[in-house]
DNA sequence: GGTCCCTAGATACC
DNA sequence: ACAGGTATCTAGGGACC
């Protein structure tokens, strides 16, 4: 029999002391289909050099009598074969050593004593992605495949009479096909509950959204009468069988929560283990799962499981404009959604018409869910596609994870054999190694200037690895001729140069491809903009972009600190180089931050910047690339708060449109108070737009004397700082520590990393710690004129009117006569 | 009680 | 542990006078 596949769930099982993967995913007509397949588990020897044919013959016998008991399962070696391999680059003879069970391949590498290896590799990736790089099963991809169907069957222990899906083969042959439309089942869900700690208070509620479909279950009834979509049970333990109930009648591919994998699936869990029920969601009637580790991993058997949360903060929080990651801002920014308007209160408090504010409010957190990840989907698929790694992986992972995978699934073509994983050991000899030398900065002369203009380097950390062919398995030993040279670097205190092969490596080649498809899909989506294109042009791009963070995090297979430092040499060498040509060329350079270099235009007109940027180009290695980052009106650059430098990484522009471009000032601050946050973006807009002062003096006048006049809204005042780490551990205690503390003794629950309220209060005391002034937001109080004014308005201002010689301290005062006459 | 210097902590830029 | 170096700034905390 013959059926279109796409597969989407990955899971693997051992059967008889043998390995198989099982696939979950669908057929063209939506039928629910699980594969049963398995390939070939071998692990690398890579023999030393120049030795003898006999010598391999031996050892080859020798390896071949392997065999072994783990854990009440014989595994043994079944053949080797001799393979010319590349590793780390290099050619090498290696031994293809099969065995029967993929888990046991590690006992097996620890039993290859012998003088004649060099090293044992390739049995240390976990099993699904061993399985999709042998079989090429790609997640998400359409294959025509053939196999027996198993029906009830005893093959496997009668694996597929227990599972709930339509078709279960046993795969005999697929091929991949053409591209056809697979729109998923969805289902987003979210729970209400007396408590913030795991399983600490009882569910009240539990709302599902998916394609028109909507529900609530609750056992918290009202006397009035309830929405259709809510529907009543008689007790927790009886909403959690309706929970289960509901999915399965779902039946969908994706579950998907929002910091469910921290929240919401453990909290059911540890309901359920209280009331003994099973919470059968798996399709195999199996209970989720939990990965250890840091942060928990929800596992559900043949559905996959999204937090989406984590996925939109890996891949999106980068270019989001939301200050936290809240359910409530990422559907904003987003959606164009809120939650819904709801004061959660413990249920003992909840009147009899909240119910139905709560219902409400329940379920349209899971509608922005589903909202979420329908937005997220085409990144999720397209991402799945490039990695090749199951879409639970691919929404968890981080982005150096997900540079490894990369690599560990395209080493094939290069003939390589993978490298292992850093052990413990090698991950903290790694971590304590002192770190390299970062990127330039040039420190601004402050002022404000008219007609800018600004190059950057493209994907410059990039294009310095492929152009330089910089990488782990390219590093030279010692310096040779021909070869490409680092620019000094202190490395373990001392200055060193390092040297790359010319020989193409194959991380550099890997990044070539990658810089190259992401440019093709970027073209091709401005020629025919559609979701999907766009969203594989982001997944190359975000790729590309986290290869030089890879090589340099000390977690990485592919580490090399000697790359990082090269790197990051070469980083500052051309743009200190470009520094110097631009001031050559007549230009004064005003700032630059690794990669980037703004300059006054003088007399020169566009077209001439233009074709400096042309000869600049000409001038560059490789694939190296300059380009121009636009023009600008108008630039503000301020000095430090002590006010001896140009301060770095803050600075302001306007371009010829209007638009704002704000670097590092207060105003972009998310700790700073709304008042100073406005005022001093609408100074910097002033400033920019009318090219003086005046206007900002006045106004900032009105508003000094607003708020010495008490009327500047409280809201106005609020001070967010989050909390980064568990109240006890902190060395000392801050205002925003000493807030969550007062939140903690008002039982005010405080979630993770979650950011902490709190405005500065007139007090009795004569305390002159900023903390003991500290109210929380529901705390009457009339805010302190003085901390307001000289420790939020002030400081966000003076360096700017310091720009025009006007010290506002003073002129607030009325001291000193300012010198706005200048103007 | 004030000043100086340092550290802890948060957040931003690239 | 899940990118990490460069940078700014506030508040607390201890040394010192």
């Amino acid at each position: 029999m013959k059926i279109n596949f796409i597969p989407i769930d990955y899971d693997y099982f051992d059967f008889e002391g043998k390995n198989y993967a099982k696939i979950i995913g669908r057929d063209d007509k939506g039928k629910r289909v699980c594969i049963i397949d398995s390939c070939p588990n071998y692990l690398w020897a890579i023999l030393k050099e120049k030795i003898t044919s006999k010598k391999i013959d031996s050892l080859i016998k020798k390896i071949s009598k392997i065999e072994l008991n783990e854990k009440g399962r014989k595994t043994k070696v079944e053949k080797i074969e001799i393979k010319d391999k590349m590793f780390m680059g290099k050619k090498v003879k290696a031994l293809k050593i099969f065995a029967t069970n993929y888990k046991d391949l590690h006992s097996i590498a620890s039993s290859l004593d012998f003088k004649e290896i060099e090293k044992r590799r390739g049995y240390d990736l976990g099993y699904v992605s061993h399985y999709i790089i042998e079989k090429k099963i790609n997640p998400l991809r359409w294959y025509e495949i053939s196999g027996e169907i198993l029906n009830n069957s005893l093959e496997y222990g009668g694996i597929d009479s227990v599972l709930e899906v339509d078709l279960c083969f046993k795969l005999e042959n697929s091929k991949e096909i053409e591209d056809k439309k697979f729109k998923p089942k969805v289902l987003a869900y979210d729970l209400e509950t007396d408590g913030l700690k795991i399983g600490g208070g009882e569910i009240l509620m539990v709302s599902l959204a998916g394609e028109n479909f909507k529900k609530v279950i609750t056992w918290k009834k009202t006397t009035k009468k309830k929405p259709d979509y809510v529907e009543y049970v008689e007790d927790e333990s009886e909403l959690l069988e309706k929970f289960v109930e509901n999915i399965k009648k779902y039946s969908p591919d994706f579950l998907v929560g929002y910091h469910s994998d921290g929240f919401d699936l453990p909290y059911l869990k540890a309901r359920a283990d209280k009331l003994k029920i099973r919470l059968p969601l798996g399709l195999d009637g199996t209970p989720p799962k939990f990965s250890r580790g840091m942060v928990l991993s929800g596992k559900i058997k043949g559905i996959t499981h999204v937090d989406i949360l984590k996925f939109i903060r890996t891949a999106y929080s980068q270019y989001m404009q939301s200050e936290t990651l809240s359910l409530n801002e990422v559907s904003k920014e987003f959606l164009g959604d809120n939650k819904k308007e709801f004061q959660i209160k413990h249920s003992s408090e909840i009147t009899n018409s909240d119910w139905l504010d709560y219902y409400e409010y329940n379920l349209h957190d899971s509608i922005l869910t589903l909202g979420l990840f329908e937005k997220f989907w085409p990144d999720l698929l397209e991402f799945s596609r490039v990695i090749q790694e199951p879409t639970f992986d691919i929404s968890r992972n981080g982005l150096s994870k997900q540079v490894e995978n990369y690599i560990l699934h395209n080493l094939e073509k290069h003939n390589e054999i993978p490298e292992k994983r850093p052990t413990h050991e090698d991950i903290g000899k790694r971590r304590h190694m002192k770190s390299v030398e970062g990127a330039f900065v040039y420190e601004p002369k402050p002022g404000l200037y008219e007609n800018i203009a600004m190059f950057d380097f493209t994907s410059m950390h990039t294009s310095i690895i492929i152009s330089m062919n910089i990488s782990k398995g390219t590093l030279l030993p010692k310096k040779e001729k021909n070869s490409f040279e680092s620019p000094e670097v202190e490395y373990e205190g001392k200055k060193k140069k390092f040297y790359f092969s010319k020989e193409q490596g194959f991380i550099p080649l890997l990044l070539k491809e990658i810089l190259e498809k992401r440019k093709k899909y970027k073209a091709e989506y401005k020629k025919n903009p559609n979701k999907i294109t766009l969203a594989r042009s982001n997944a190359f791009k975000l790729l590309s972009a986290s290869v030089h963070g890879y090589i340099g995090f000390f977690g990485a297979r592919y580490f090399s600190i000697e790359s990082s430092a090269s790197i990051l040499s070469f980083v500052r060498k051309f743009n200190i180089e470009t520094i110097e040509k631009v001031k050559k060329a007549g230009h004064e350079v005003i700032y630059g931050d690794t990669d980037s270099i703004a300059f006054l235009m003088n007399t020169k007109s566009e077209k001439q910047i233009k074709e400096l940027l042309a000869k600049l180009n000409s001038e560059l290695p490789g694939v190296m690339e300059l380009e121009l980052e636009d023009f600008f009106k108008r630039g503000l650059w301020v000095t430090t708060r002590s006010g001896k430098f140009g301060a770095k990484k803050k600075y302001a522009l306007l371009d010829k449109k209007g638009k704002l471009k704000i670097r590092g000032f207060e105003t972009v601050r998310r700790d700073w108070c709304p008042l100073a946050r406005k005022i001093q973006n609408k100074i910097i807009k002033q400033i920019l737009e009318e090219g003086n002062s005046k206007k900002s003096l006045k106004y900032i006048k009105t508003i000094i004397q607003k708020l010495k006049d008490r009327k500047i809204d409280k809201e106005d005042l609020i001070i967010k700082t989050q909390l980064k780490k568990p109240l006890s551990e902190y060395l000392s205690i801050t205002p925003h520590v000493f807030a969550a503390k007062k939140m903690e003794e008002q039982k005010i629950p405080i979630d993770e990393g979650g950011l902490i309220k709190y405005y500065i209060a007139e007090t009795e005391g004569k305390s002159k710690l900023v903390r003991d002034k500290v109210k929380l937001p529901n705390e009457k109080g009339i805010y302190e004129i003085d901390y307001y004014l000289n420790k939020q308005i002030l400081p966000a201002v003076e360096n700017i009117f310091q720009v025009f010689d006007i010290n506002i301290q003073e002129t607030i005062e009325g001291k000193k006569q300012t010198t706005l006459g200048e103007f």
